[in-house]
RNA sequence: GGGCGAUUAGCUCAGGGGUAGAGCGCUACCUUCACACGGUAGAAGUCGCAGGUUCAAAUCCUGCAUCGCCCA
């Protein structure tokens, strides 16, 4: 051992050095050519570009970062892309903002070319954070949906589904937010409890007397079709048929029943309208009902609502409510609990509009994606029913198109004349329809030259649902499928009915195969006060703050030992800092292995005089390698970290270490052989150590390993390693034994110590052990060197015989008197 | 209303058919030549409630209660 460890330790410069060093030297490279190793690809999600790396994409990063590292000592051929998902709302809202514009004061390529300069910004600053997080991402593979290269594979799909059949233009309710001025897909669509007012108004029958009924939204009277009950309600069943006036217009409908109409909302009587919410969709498809549309795509009162045209939907409530009143017809306001569907985005409540939309059939897979999903490793498992159950529930297909600029466009124009919908070409793309025409002469149905493109753009997740084939080099590689289905995808609890949903419908309907074998589940980082994490709530911490105090190796054991797998996890200070300490630990206890090892050089087929404590500690690792292997094969991050941590700290550090000290210091006394034992153990035990943790903590193992091993083992990474074998024949359940009984004694001493207010060097004269059998006395004989090296004694006598004395605990035979001086 | 999860030490959380675990906090002691960013020893929980299965249940099953998430 030439190199020495050094005192100071400062893990910020020890960090820095490795993610720089690791990128010039392409350590985690996937290599193409390399065709003997297995593969293994990571579905790693491109993250919104906001900005900012919140300790919610830590969490996610660490995890699957642990994955590819332990996979890469596995001998995987890792392959870990990292792209960027950049197209979206908040982007040009921000751009608007700062510009001072609208979306529609500038040509849509104009400006694209803002937000495309606003992203690129905050990548940047994101980029620096996964790399200050220590994460192996193979950076030569990175990309952004908004380059021209990326939407061309995004509108090549769309291509495909269209030619498939997948893809379908058509008039039908969707979800609307007035704010964005978009449709939104079911998957984007929250609920949120608010508290609303429950109106109960009159309807005058046209023979005689009236109904009550009740609603939310008196504003949508206008749009009323008919009014209903349910068919076992014996109270009003006489006026079912019956017409019945609608307030404030002059036109009457008719009363029906439907089985959907609860008896004891309200009066049991309700309006349905075009459209308040869901349950009106159904109804108004299964009776078929006309559709009178009141609210615009802003959220205004179209001509439809009469005198209330022009309101705002709070208006024109307002203005209703006053009628009602002024009609003598408002019986009562209520408040009521109700769910509200909101814009996940910027939680505004949605409206239900009728629009001629571009829709991909989704719902005719749910039964694929059930198999699928069954078939799939979930990690935790129950997570698996998350995907089943949203897709069995879904009542529409996805709503793919959307009224904004900075998204993909759909390649798609019409024929001015006709209306004949020409699509593009795959050897088209990418193509902007907005600003490029079709590559055609002459409309294929009427010879017309004129054509208009496509307004309309794709849903953001229409790009982001392509990332298994894309990652695996789809469509330029010929040898893609080499990397697809990915080993595993990773995704956030929040986003299984969004992301996993939608890649798994896109991969089954492109390429009738499932886009994922594994999936690996996070739960939502959470506030320090155990809320969600806000920056309203005043429980917000940044990651440049955590990374800046404690380093990325700290922060990452938070990670992996915050919690279970898949459990929503508190941001806690207190377990960071633990992290912190534990790498001073580790990294003082490298240096006191150093500094022992300077005139010792491993050798090959020695054979070491070991000693009971080294051949008990060398089979405790063999069992730590077992359990931590086995809990990292399913991704159980947290009972790794915890193993590890444990056997170091405890097992390693506090027993080990302190037991074969003197055995270090004294050869002389002991003989230069029996040192060289604890030389051996100590040099295999923290090499071990450092692979172990080599996934979870990457910087310091790989500082400790370069000053210690890289020059003896030959890999020029801790992380090319390979990783440990857990073998059994190497665990040695009579050495363990026998270590514990020893281990046992030690610490009956120093309780003895401890319990006479003694300090722990007290010297003892004399120890006397009465052994209470001859197989426990030949035990203690085997380690009295290490026993009384620990505690000080300066004479032992070990006999096998009952006797009197302190009790060692958990061995009721074993008595010894301390004779102390 | 449905599905899933949770309920374990003062706090935050692991675990999981065989004597109850960690971190933080707490008590006492120790500046022992890697580390006081240490160490030694200790106090602290009938594992939400009620049944059932079992030689054995905190763990499996059923029901209930409370909380959370997702969805109607």
């Amino acid at each position: 051992m030439k190199q020495a460890v050094p005192k100071k330790f400062n893990i910020f410069e020890v960090e820095e050095k490795w993610q720089k060093k690791w990128e010039e030297m392409g350590v985690y490279h996937f290599d193409w050519k390399d065709k003997k190793r297995r593969t293994f690809s990571i579905d790693t999600p491109p993250p919104y570009p906001s900005g900012e790396f919140h300790m919610g994409l830590v969490l996610n990063w660490t995890y699957f970062d642990i994955v590819a590292r332990y996979k890469r000592m596995r001998g995987y051929n890792v392959y870990f892309p990292q792209g960027w998902d950049c197209h979206g709302l908040p982007t040009e809202v921000e751009v608007e903002k700062r510009h001072k514009i609208k979306k529609t004061d500038l040509p849509p390529d104009q400006f694209r070319r803002l937000c495309e300069k606003l992203v690129g910004k905050n990548i940047g600053a994101m980029k620096k954070a996964i790399t200050n997080l220590g994460c192996s991402i193979d950076w030569t593979t990175e990309y952004k949906t908004m380059d021209p290269d990326y939407w061309r594979r995004t509108q090549l799909s769309f291509v495909l589904l269209h030619k498939k059949g997948f893809i379908y233009r058509g008039t039908h309710p969707v979800n609307w937010c007035p704010r964005c001025e978009t449709a939104i897909a079911d998957a984007e669509v929250e609920y949120e409890t608010r508290t609303a007012q429950l109106h109960y108004v009159k309807f005058k029958l046209e023979d005689d007397g009236f109904l009550t009924i009740a609603t939310t939204r008196p504003e949508l009277i206008p749009a009323c079709v008919t009014v209903a009950v349910n068919p076992q309600d014996e109270r009003y069943r006489q006026y079912v048929g019956k017409k019945i006036r609608v307030p404030t217009t002059n036109r009457t409908v008719e009363v029906i029943t439907d089985d959907l109409v609860a008896q004891d909302f309200g009066t049991g009587v309700v309006m349905i309208c075009t459209y308040g919410d869901k349950a009106d969709v159904k109804s108004v498809a299964k009776h078929k009902l006309p559709v009178i549309t009141c609210i615009d795509e802003k959220g205004r009162m179209t001509q439809n609502a009469g005198k209330y045209a022009g309101m705002t939907t709070e208006e024109a409530k307002k203005a209703m409510i006053e009628d009602l009143k002024n009609e003598g017809i408002l019986e009562k306001i209520e408040p009521v609990n109700q769910e509200v569907s909101v814009c996940w985005r910027c939680h505004t409540p949605i409206e239900i509009l009728e629009k001629e939309q571009w829709f991909m059939k989704t719902r005719i897979l749910s039964s694929e994606v059930e198999k699928n999903a069954l078939e799939i490793m979930w990690y935790p498992d129950y997570m698996k029913y998350r995907l089943i159950d949203w897709a069995k529930s879904l009542e529409w297909d996805w709503v793919i198109s959307r009224q904004r600029v900075f998204a993909t466009p759909i390649p798609i124009w019409y024929c001015k004349k006709c209306n004949e919908i020409i699509l593009a070409e795959p050897n088209w793309l990418p193509i902007d329809p907005r600003i490029e025409n079709p590559r055609i002469d002459k409309c294929p149905n009427c010879d017309s030259k004129e054509f208009k493109p496509e307004r309309d753009v794709l849903d953001t997740w229409f790009d982001s649902s392509i990332t298994c084939a894309v990652h695996a080099g789809w469509p330029d590689r010929e040898d893609w499928k080499r990397l697809f289905p990915a080993d595993v995808h990773p995704s956030g609890v929040d986003i299984i009915r969004t992301w996993a949903y939608y890649l798994m419908v896109r991969h089954l309907a492109l390429f009738n195969e499932k886009p994922y074998k594994s999936c690996l589940i996070n739960g939502m980082v959470l506030g320090t006060d155990g809320r969600s994490m806000h920056k309203s709530f005043g429980n917000y911490v940044a990651s440049q703050e955590v990374f800046s105090k404690y380093g990325a190796d700290a922060t990452r054991q938070w990670v992996a030992g915050g919690g279970a797998t898949g459990s929503d996890i508190p941001f806690r200070w207190p377990d960071v800092e633990y992290g912190w300490r534990f790498l001073i630990k580790l990294w003082n206890a490298a240096r006191f292995v150093c500094n022992q090892l300077k005139d010792y050089e491993p050798k090959e087929n020695v054979e070491y005089v070991l000693q009971p404590l080294d051949k008990w500690i060398l089979s405790k690792a063999e069992k730590l390698t077992r359990k931590v292997t086995d809990a990292l094969e399913g991704c159980q991050f947290n009972i790794a970290m915890e193993e590890i941590r444990n056997f170091t700290w405890h097992v390693f550090c506090d027993c080990y270490i302190e037991a074969v000290k003197d055995r270090l210091y004294k050869p002389d006394f002991y003989g230069k052989e029996k040192r060289e034992a604890v030389q051996y153990t100590l040099y295999t035990v923290l090499y071990r150590i450092l692979q172990l943790l080599a996934p979870i903590t990457p910087h310091v193992t790989e500082e400790i390993y370069q000053i210690m091993y890289a020059e003896e083992k030959s890999h020029k990474s801790v992380h090319l390693s390979l990783w440990p074998t857990p073998d059994e024949k190497h665990v040695d359940e009579e050495a363990e034994k026998r270590g514990d009984l020893i281990m046992a004694v030690i610490t009956e001493v120093r309780r003895e110590k401890a319990e006479k207010r003694m300090p722990l060097n007290t010297q003892i004269k004399k120890l006397i052990i009465y052994a209470g059998g001859k197989d426990t006395a030949e035990i203690i004989m085997e380690g009295r060197e290490d026993i009384s090296g620990t505690c000080k004694v300066a004479n032992i006598e070990v006999l096998p015989k009952k006797g009197d004395g302190r009790e060692i605990k958990d061995y009721s035979d074993i008595h010894f008197f301390a004779e102390y001086q």
